[in-house]
RNA sequence: CGCGGCGUGGAGCAGCCCGGUUAGCUCGCCAGGCUCAUAACCUGGAGGUCAUAGGUUCAAAUCCUAUCGCCGCAA
Protein backbone atom coordinates (compact mmCIF):
# COMPACT_ATOMS: atom_id res chain seq x y z
CA UNK A 1 0.00 0.00 0.00
CA UNK A 2 1.57 3.46 -1.22
CA UNK A 3 0.53 6.00 1.95
CA UNK A 4 0.97 9.40 2.23
CA UNK A 5 1.65 11.08 5.95
CA UNK A 6 0.95 14.24 7.08
CA UNK A 7 1.49 16.35 9.60
CA UNK A 8 3.43 18.09 12.14
CA UNK A 9 5.17 18.57 15.52
CA UNK A 10 5.38 16.04 18.45
CA UNK A 11 2.35 15.02 17.90
CA UNK A 12 2.27 13.63 14.36
CA UNK A 13 6.19 12.26 14.41
CA UNK A 14 6.02 9.25 16.51
CA UNK A 15 3.44 7.88 13.99
CA UNK A 16 5.58 9.31 10.87
CA UNK A 17 8.22 6.93 12.68
CA UNK A 18 5.75 3.95 12.62
CA UNK A 19 5.01 4.08 9.19
CA UNK A 20 8.42 4.33 8.40
CA UNK A 21 9.00 1.12 10.09
CA UNK A 22 6.07 -0.27 9.36
CA UNK A 23 5.13 -2.70 6.48
CA UNK A 24 3.55 -0.41 3.91
CA UNK A 25 5.83 1.74 1.61
CA UNK A 26 5.25 5.58 2.46
CA UNK A 27 5.72 7.51 -0.48
CA UNK A 28 5.50 11.39 0.82
CA UNK A 29 5.21 13.72 4.03
CA UNK A 30 3.86 16.60 3.81
CA UNK A 31 4.68 19.18 6.45
CA UNK A 32 4.03 22.73 7.36
CA UNK A 33 6.33 24.86 6.10
CA UNK A 34 9.36 26.07 7.35
CA UNK A 35 8.48 29.27 10.06
CA UNK A 36 10.80 31.59 10.29
CA UNK A 37 12.96 31.87 12.89
CA UNK A 38 11.57 28.72 14.77
CA UNK A 39 15.10 26.69 14.65
CA UNK A 40 17.02 29.58 15.77
CA UNK A 41 16.37 29.35 19.14
CA UNK A 42 13.81 27.27 20.68
CA UNK A 43 10.15 27.27 19.23
CA UNK A 44 7.39 28.43 21.68
CA UNK A 45 5.61 25.48 20.18
CA UNK A 46 6.75 21.79 21.19
CA UNK A 47 9.02 20.48 18.24
CA UNK A 48 10.54 17.14 18.37
CA UNK A 49 13.08 15.98 15.43
CA UNK A 50 10.90 17.54 13.07
CA UNK A 51 9.29 15.89 10.79
CA UNK A 52 11.43 16.70 7.73
CA UNK A 53 14.62 15.35 9.41
CA UNK A 54 13.01 12.18 10.10
CA UNK A 55 11.25 11.76 6.57
CA UNK A 56 14.55 12.56 4.91
CA UNK A 57 16.87 10.15 6.98
CA UNK A 58 14.70 7.37 5.41
CA UNK A 59 14.99 8.94 2.16
CA UNK A 60 11.37 9.85 1.98
CA UNK A 61 10.25 13.05 -0.12
CA UNK A 62 9.15 15.91 1.74
CA UNK A 63 6.34 18.34 0.56
CA UNK A 64 5.78 21.89 2.56
CA UNK A 65 3.19 23.47 0.08
CA UNK A 66 1.45 26.60 1.28
CA UNK A 67 -1.84 25.12 0.72
CA UNK A 68 -2.43 21.48 -0.37
CA UNK A 69 -5.84 22.80 -1.45
CA UNK A 70 -4.04 24.85 -3.83
CA UNK A 71 -3.33 23.87 -7.16
CA UNK A 72 0.27 22.84 -6.70
CA UNK A 73 -0.47 21.07 -3.80
CA UNK A 74 -3.24 18.99 -5.26
CA UNK A 75 -0.89 18.59 -7.83
CA UNK A 76 1.53 16.98 -5.73
CA UNK A 77 -0.69 14.84 -3.94
CA UNK A 78 -1.75 12.87 -7.33
CA UNK A 79 1.59 12.65 -8.52
CA UNK A 80 2.27 10.14 -5.42
CA UNK A 81 -0.58 8.00 -6.47
CA UNK A 82 -0.88 7.35 -2.81
CA UNK A 83 -3.80 3.76 -1.66
CA UNK A 84 -3.97 5.91 1.73
CA UNK A 85 -3.62 9.35 3.56
CA UNK A 86 -2.78 9.65 6.73
CA UNK A 87 -3.16 12.79 8.66
CA UNK A 88 -2.11 14.12 12.14
CA UNK A 89 -2.44 17.63 13.59
CA UNK A 90 -1.30 18.68 9.80
CA UNK A 91 -3.00 22.19 10.36
CA UNK A 92 -4.85 22.54 7.47
CA UNK A 93 -8.35 21.42 6.82
CA UNK A 94 -7.85 18.79 3.17
CA UNK A 95 -10.59 19.97 0.29
CA UNK A 96 -13.00 17.74 -1.22
CA UNK A 97 -10.72 17.57 -3.77
CA UNK A 98 -7.42 16.53 -2.43
CA UNK A 99 -9.06 13.61 0.07
CA UNK A 100 -10.33 12.01 -2.98
CA UNK A 101 -7.18 11.28 -4.82
CA UNK A 102 -6.09 8.39 -2.49
CA UNK A 103 -7.80 5.35 -3.35
CA UNK A 104 -8.53 4.42 0.36
CA UNK A 105 -9.06 7.25 1.17
CA UNK A 106 -7.74 8.83 4.64
CA UNK A 107 -7.81 8.40 7.79
CA UNK A 108 -6.97 11.15 11.08
CA UNK A 109 -5.01 10.78 14.13
CA UNK A 110 -7.18 13.09 16.75
CA UNK A 111 -6.01 13.77 19.71
CA UNK A 112 -9.68 13.20 21.52
CA UNK A 113 -12.20 10.98 21.96
CA UNK A 114 -14.76 12.10 19.72
CA UNK A 115 -17.42 13.35 19.09
CA UNK A 116 -15.52 15.84 22.16
CA UNK A 117 -13.27 18.26 21.16
CA UNK A 118 -13.27 18.49 17.21
CA UNK A 119 -10.92 20.98 16.11
CA UNK A 120 -7.33 22.00 16.32
CA UNK A 121 -6.60 22.26 20.19
CA UNK A 122 -8.46 19.01 21.46
CA UNK A 123 -5.58 18.11 24.47
CA UNK A 124 -5.31 21.64 26.03
CA UNK A 125 -9.18 22.04 25.86
CA UNK A 126 -9.70 18.58 27.91
CA UNK A 127 -7.38 19.93 30.10
CA UNK A 128 -8.69 23.57 30.51
CA UNK A 129 -12.22 22.60 30.97
CA UNK A 130 -11.31 19.94 33.94
CA UNK A 131 -11.94 16.63 31.76
CA UNK A 132 -10.98 13.74 33.98
CA UNK A 133 -10.25 11.64 30.23
CA UNK A 134 -8.95 11.90 26.82
CA UNK A 135 -7.46 10.17 24.60
CA UNK A 136 -7.26 9.47 20.96
CA UNK A 137 -10.01 8.35 18.01
CA UNK A 138 -8.86 7.55 14.41
CA UNK A 139 -11.49 8.42 12.07
CA UNK A 140 -11.97 7.81 8.18
CA UNK A 141 -11.38 11.89 6.95
CA UNK A 142 -14.49 13.24 5.39
CA UNK A 143 -15.59 16.62 4.70
CA UNK A 144 -16.35 18.57 7.68
CA UNK A 145 -13.55 19.31 10.31
CA UNK A 146 -12.88 16.22 12.22
CA UNK A 147 -16.73 14.83 11.60
CA UNK A 148 -15.88 11.09 10.36
CA UNK A 149 -16.82 7.90 11.15
CA UNK A 150 -14.63 6.43 13.89
CA UNK A 151 -12.51 3.66 13.49
CA UNK A 152 -10.27 3.28 17.00
CA UNK A 153 -10.55 4.59 20.01
CA UNK A 154 -8.52 4.79 23.10
CA UNK A 155 -8.78 6.41 26.40
CA UNK A 156 -6.43 7.70 29.20
CA UNK A 157 -7.18 9.66 32.31
CA UNK A 158 -5.71 13.11 32.71
CA UNK A 159 -4.04 13.83 36.02
CA UNK A 160 -1.83 17.07 36.74
CA UNK A 161 -0.08 16.95 33.60
CA UNK A 162 0.43 19.89 31.26
CA UNK A 163 -0.84 20.06 27.76
CA UNK A 164 2.41 19.30 26.07
CA UNK A 165 2.99 16.55 28.68
CA UNK A 166 -0.36 14.96 28.26
CA UNK A 167 0.19 15.32 23.97
CA UNK A 168 3.15 13.43 24.67
CA UNK A 169 1.20 10.57 25.94
CA UNK A 170 -1.18 10.82 23.63
CA UNK A 171 1.00 10.46 20.70
CA UNK A 172 2.50 6.97 20.82
CA UNK A 173 -1.15 5.75 21.30
CA UNK A 174 -2.31 7.36 18.37
CA UNK A 175 0.66 5.90 16.05
CA UNK A 176 -0.10 2.36 17.33
CA UNK A 177 -4.08 3.02 16.84
CA UNK A 178 -3.12 3.94 13.28
CA UNK A 179 -1.61 1.24 12.19
CA UNK A 180 -3.52 -0.89 13.82
CA UNK A 181 -6.12 0.49 11.61
CA UNK A 182 -4.28 0.34 8.65
CA UNK A 183 -3.75 -3.42 9.04
CA UNK A 184 -7.19 -4.07 9.39
CA UNK A 185 -7.91 -1.90 6.08
CA UNK A 186 -5.53 -4.09 4.20
CA UNK A 187 -7.82 -6.95 5.57
CA UNK A 188 -10.65 -6.12 4.11
CA UNK A 189 -13.80 -3.04 4.07
CA UNK A 190 -14.15 -2.07 7.76
CA UNK A 191 -17.07 0.42 8.97
CA UNK A 192 -16.77 2.77 11.30
CA UNK A 193 -19.14 4.15 14.14
CA UNK A 194 -20.39 7.27 13.39
CA UNK A 195 -20.35 10.26 15.65
CA UNK A 196 -23.13 11.16 17.99
CA UNK A 197 -24.30 14.92 16.51
CA UNK A 198 -25.78 15.41 19.92
CA UNK A 199 -22.41 15.24 21.36
CA UNK A 200 -20.17 17.06 19.26
CA UNK A 201 -17.91 20.37 21.15
CA UNK A 202 -15.60 22.05 19.61
CA UNK A 203 -11.84 22.93 20.48
CA UNK A 204 -10.69 25.98 18.30
CA UNK A 205 -7.34 27.44 18.35
CA UNK A 206 -5.86 28.49 21.23
CA UNK A 207 -5.05 32.61 20.93
CA UNK A 208 -2.38 34.20 23.41
CA UNK A 209 -4.43 36.37 24.85
CA UNK A 210 -5.93 32.88 26.56
CA UNK A 211 -3.23 32.52 28.51
CA UNK A 212 -3.62 36.00 30.76
CA UNK A 213 -5.02 35.01 34.45
CA UNK A 214 -7.63 36.38 36.09
CA UNK A 215 -7.27 35.83 39.51
CA UNK A 216 -10.66 36.44 40.36
CA UNK A 217 -11.46 33.11 38.86
CA UNK A 218 -12.03 29.70 41.57
CA UNK A 219 -8.54 28.53 42.30
CA UNK A 220 -8.85 25.07 40.33
CA UNK A 221 -9.70 27.46 37.16
CA UNK A 222 -6.49 29.12 37.56
CA UNK A 223 -4.57 25.83 37.67
CA UNK A 224 -6.32 23.82 34.74
CA UNK A 225 -5.01 27.16 32.93
CA UNK A 226 -1.40 26.92 34.00
CA UNK A 227 -1.42 23.64 32.71
CA UNK A 228 -3.33 23.76 29.30
CA UNK A 229 -1.53 26.71 28.07
CA UNK A 230 1.89 25.05 28.17
CA UNK A 231 3.99 24.88 26.21
CA UNK A 232 2.22 27.46 24.27
CA UNK A 233 0.99 30.23 24.85
CA UNK A 234 1.64 29.79 28.21
CA UNK A 235 -0.34 31.19 31.19
CA UNK A 236 1.36 34.69 32.16
CA UNK A 237 0.16 37.64 34.42
CA UNK A 238 1.77 41.02 35.50
CA UNK A 239 3.09 41.85 39.11
CA UNK A 240 2.12 45.62 39.71
CA UNK A 241 3.97 47.55 42.41
CA UNK A 242 3.45 50.96 43.17
CA UNK A 243 5.51 53.26 41.56
CA UNK A 244 7.01 49.79 39.55
CA UNK A 245 6.49 49.32 35.73
CA UNK A 246 4.06 46.16 35.76
CA UNK A 247 6.89 43.25 35.70
CA UNK A 248 5.40 40.50 33.14
CA UNK A 249 5.53 36.79 34.51
CA UNK A 250 5.40 33.31 32.65
CA UNK A 251 3.56 31.01 35.59
CA UNK A 252 4.88 27.79 34.72
CA UNK A 253 3.54 25.76 37.51
CA UNK A 254 0.77 26.15 40.39
CA UNK A 255 -1.34 24.55 42.44
CA UNK A 256 -4.73 25.08 44.27
CA UNK A 257 -3.99 25.68 48.17
CA UNK A 258 -7.00 23.78 50.50
CA UNK A 259 -7.31 26.48 52.54
CA UNK A 260 -9.28 29.87 52.94
CA UNK A 261 -8.53 32.79 52.97
CA UNK A 262 -9.62 36.41 54.06
CA UNK A 263 -12.34 37.22 51.95
CA UNK A 264 -11.69 40.90 51.56
CA UNK A 265 -8.45 40.02 50.04
CA UNK A 266 -8.55 41.52 46.43
CA UNK A 267 -7.94 38.88 44.39
CA UNK A 268 -4.33 38.45 43.11
CA UNK A 269 -2.97 39.88 46.24
CA UNK A 270 -0.10 38.07 47.26
CA UNK A 271 -0.78 36.40 50.77
CA UNK A 272 2.65 36.98 52.66
CA UNK A 273 1.83 36.95 56.11
CA UNK A 274 1.37 33.17 55.08
CA UNK A 275 5.06 33.04 53.29
CA UNK A 276 6.58 31.19 56.74
CA UNK A 277 8.66 29.02 54.17
CA UNK A 278 10.29 31.41 51.99
CA UNK A 279 9.78 29.20 48.89
CA UNK A 280 5.58 29.69 49.26
CA UNK A 281 3.86 32.42 47.13
CA UNK A 282 0.93 32.01 47.67
CA UNK A 283 -2.27 34.14 45.76
CA UNK A 284 -5.17 34.83 46.78
CA UNK A 285 -8.13 34.04 43.94
CA UNK A 286 -11.96 34.22 43.67
CA UNK A 287 -14.75 33.03 46.17
CA UNK A 288 -15.36 29.48 46.05
CA UNK A 289 -18.46 28.53 44.86
CA UNK A 290 -20.87 29.05 47.44
CA UNK A 291 -19.85 31.68 50.86
CA UNK A 292 -17.76 34.66 50.86
CA UNK A 293 -13.98 32.77 51.39
CA UNK A 294 -11.43 33.04 49.13
CA UNK A 295 -9.57 30.41 47.71
CA UNK A 296 -5.45 30.18 47.29
CA UNK A 297 -3.31 29.14 44.93
CA UNK A 298 0.11 28.71 45.38
CA UNK A 299 2.66 29.45 42.22
CA UNK A 300 5.34 27.15 42.38
CA UNK A 301 7.52 28.12 38.99
CA UNK A 302 7.29 31.04 37.09
CA UNK A 303 9.82 33.31 34.79
CA UNK A 304 9.72 36.94 35.10
CA UNK A 305 10.61 39.08 31.43
CA UNK A 306 13.78 38.91 30.90
CA UNK A 307 14.99 36.42 33.22
CA UNK A 308 14.97 32.48 33.27
CA UNK A 309 12.66 30.15 35.02
CA UNK A 310 12.72 29.89 38.60
CA UNK A 311 11.83 28.52 41.71
CA UNK A 312 9.17 30.92 43.66
CA UNK A 313 11.33 30.87 46.23
CA UNK A 314 14.34 32.15 43.97
CA UNK A 315 11.76 34.48 42.82
CA UNK A 316 10.88 35.76 46.36
CA UNK A 317 14.66 36.48 47.13
CA UNK A 318 15.00 38.64 43.98
CA UNK A 319 11.69 40.35 44.11
CA UNK A 320 10.67 40.78 47.60
CA UNK A 321 6.73 41.23 47.96
CA UNK A 322 5.80 44.57 49.51
CA UNK A 323 2.31 46.20 50.47
CA UNK A 324 0.81 47.39 48.24
CA UNK A 325 2.13 44.72 45.26
CA UNK A 326 -0.57 42.70 43.60
CA UNK A 327 -0.79 40.35 40.70
CA UNK A 328 -3.44 41.07 37.97
CA UNK A 329 -4.26 40.94 34.34
CA UNK A 330 -3.71 44.93 33.50
CA UNK A 331 -1.38 44.98 30.93
CA UNK A 332 1.47 47.81 31.13
CA UNK A 333 0.58 50.74 28.85
C1' C B 1 20.38 43.11 9.45
C1' G B 2 12.65 41.82 12.69
C1' C B 3 11.60 44.11 18.13
C1' G B 4 13.01 44.10 23.28
C1' G B 5 15.19 42.59 28.27
C1' C B 6 19.46 40.80 30.87
C1' G B 7 24.74 39.34 32.09
C1' U B 8 27.27 41.93 39.66
C1' G B 9 30.71 35.95 45.09
C1' G B 10 27.05 29.10 44.74
C1' A B 11 21.18 31.01 43.78
C1' G B 12 17.84 35.19 42.98
C1' C B 13 18.17 40.50 42.87
C1' A B 14 19.69 46.03 44.08
C1' G B 15 23.25 49.66 42.70
C1' C B 16 23.99 52.12 36.64
C1' C B 17 19.96 57.36 34.29
C1' C B 18 22.75 61.97 38.17
C1' G B 19 30.75 58.25 37.38
C1' G B 20 34.22 58.99 43.15
C1' U B 21 33.97 56.18 50.66
C1' U B 22 35.10 49.00 52.87
C1' A B 23 30.17 46.84 45.73
C1' G B 24 24.60 46.12 49.09
C1' C B 25 20.06 42.86 50.03
C1' U B 26 17.39 38.03 50.64
C1' C B 27 19.31 33.09 50.71
C1' G B 28 22.98 29.13 50.36
C1' C B 29 27.83 27.29 52.21
C1' C B 30 31.69 26.65 56.49
C1' A B 31 32.74 27.19 61.90
C1' G B 32 30.81 28.26 66.66
C1' G B 33 26.68 29.55 70.07
C1' C B 34 21.49 29.34 72.03
C1' U B 35 17.63 25.57 72.25
C1' C B 36 14.26 19.44 74.27
C1' A B 37 14.35 20.69 69.18
C1' U B 38 14.07 23.07 64.23
C1' A B 39 13.49 25.00 57.97
C1' A B 40 13.79 29.47 63.77
C1' C B 41 17.42 32.82 66.33
C1' C B 42 22.65 34.91 67.52
C1' U B 43 28.10 35.41 66.42
C1' G B 44 32.14 34.86 63.21
C1' G B 45 34.07 33.25 58.27
C1' A B 46 35.21 31.84 53.16
C1' G B 47 33.74 33.23 48.38
C1' G B 48 33.30 38.78 43.41
C1' U B 49 38.81 40.08 37.07
C1' C B 50 30.87 43.78 38.59
C1' A B 51 30.40 38.63 30.91
C1' U B 52 34.79 39.89 27.52
C1' A B 53 37.81 43.54 24.76
C1' G B 54 38.74 48.40 23.72
C1' G B 55 37.61 53.79 24.55
C1' U B 56 36.43 58.51 27.45
C1' U B 57 38.19 60.29 32.44
C1' C B 58 42.38 62.35 37.68
C1' A B 59 38.72 58.32 38.69
C1' A B 60 34.25 53.40 35.44
C1' A B 61 29.94 48.04 37.95
C1' U B 62 28.20 53.06 36.59
C1' C B 63 29.28 56.82 30.25
C1' C B 64 30.63 55.20 24.70
C1' U B 65 31.82 51.19 21.04
C1' A B 66 32.43 46.18 19.70
C1' U B 67 32.20 40.94 20.82
C1' C B 68 30.32 36.60 23.32
C1' G B 69 26.37 34.41 26.14
C1' C B 70 21.26 33.89 28.33
C1' C B 71 16.01 35.14 27.96
C1' G B 72 11.28 37.14 26.15
C1' C B 73 8.22 38.67 21.84
C1' A B 74 7.43 37.83 16.73
C1' A B 75 1.28 32.42 17.48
Amino acid sequence: MRIVMMGTGTFAEPTLEALLAGPDFLVGVFTQPDREGVQKRGSTRQVGRGMKEIAAEKGVPVFQPASVNSPEGVAMLRGLSPDLLVVAAYGQILSKEALAIPTQGAINVHGSLLPKYRGAAPVARAILNGETETGVTIIRMSAGLDAGEMLAKESIPIADETAGELEAKLAPIGSRLALQTIARMKAGPITGEKQDLALVTKAPKLTKEMGLIDWSKPAEQVCRQVRAMQPWPTAYTYLHRPGKVPLRAIIYSAVEYPVRCDPRLQPGTPIREWHRDPGELFIAVAEELPGEERGVVQILELQPAGKKRMTAEEFLRGYPLKDGDRFGPETPI
